[in-house]
DNA sequence: AAAGTCAGTTCTATTTTGGAACTAAAATAG
DNA sequence: CTATTTTAGTTCCAAAATAGAACTGACTTT
């Protein structure tokens, strides 16, 4: 396979991976949910080659998950910020921090926490399902191919369960 | 910064992506999750080069997200399973699919849906908190640095919010 | 007029990937 | 006993992606 052609696969999970699934992509959308907007400001906080950082704002506005915004004319400046599709990718982030906040943390544990505003906690994400609010893990689903999508059609990686 | 210093930034995403961050390991995790455990399979499916994919199981395997289990001698053949901290990995795989789901469809709609065993229901998951159960958005957490965690040791990657 | 700022582009060297062929250790077929 | 097959890799080369540094263009500030 590909990777230009991922985003043509008939799953979820590997046409999100065309859009955010290399080296660097996720690291600038993280700098984005920190309010980070502007090229230089990128460059500095990640230490990004600066035609790669090009590049990845490029396809992340073309695929629609920042949007360049005007911050002034002459000589004219664009911002990048995060459009809806890409606000919507905050649980991606979220599931990375918290396993990494579990697996990846070392003895000092996770560098960073996170307080709930609402509640005032220091908390991790849940995830739950959207029906009944139970909480859902790795074999709690069972995969089941749309209408009009034949098992045929689906390959091999797509047939056996749900992605 | 280099993809082999990744692991050692303070921040639990980077950490995060420093195991599963590049082009084919969510991919390889796929399958994982659909019961895949034999090098020639997770081949087979996926169109991987076999070095590559030899790569990445090595990788995975000394990061503790898979063990080689044997599963026959003379000759001695491994297989890979996920470990907990593998399946633990789910809720980054569920939350890939959702946004997939919702945003690279196309008019067809999702190609594999998912239903929740105990409620039999389609069913897409849901961030809450983890005290208060509320949902939880990319603006209703406040970071902090852990205990111990100088402001000034933290990059400005890290910095403003709590990544 | 000279220097600075911002958002890139261009260049070369190094890494990573894709694709195909090759290897090892045994099992099975004839 | 020899030949073929199976599984799990390794090796090799060409193509693509990345790192690092320098360069460009359109202005602004001093």
């Amino acid at each position: 396979m590909r990777w230009e052609e991922l985003d043509r696969e008939p799953c979820s999970l590997a046409r999100s991976l065309s859009v955010v699934g290399d080296r660097w992509t996720l690291l600038v959308l993280r700098e984005c949910f920190l309010r980070v907007r502007r090229f230089e400001e990128f460059e500095r906080r990640l230490g990004i080659a600066r035609h790669v950082l090009a590049d990845r704002l490029k396809k992340l506005a073309d695929a629609g998950v920042l949007t360049k915004v005007p911050y002034q004319e002459r000589p004219r400046r664009e911002e990048y910020r995060l459009t809806e599709k890409g606000l919507d990718l905050y649980p991606v982030m979220l599931s990375l921090l918290d396993w990494g906040d579990k697996w990846m943390a070392g003895e000092d544990g996770p560098p960073v926490l996170r307080r709930h505003k609402a509640c005032g906690k220091i908390v991790r994400a849940m995830q739950v399902c959207s029906e009944c609010g139970e909480p859902v893990g790795a074999r709690d689903m069972i995969a089941e191919p749309a209408q009009g999508v034949s098992e045929a059609a689906l390959p091999p990686a797509a047939k056996a369960e749900g992605k």
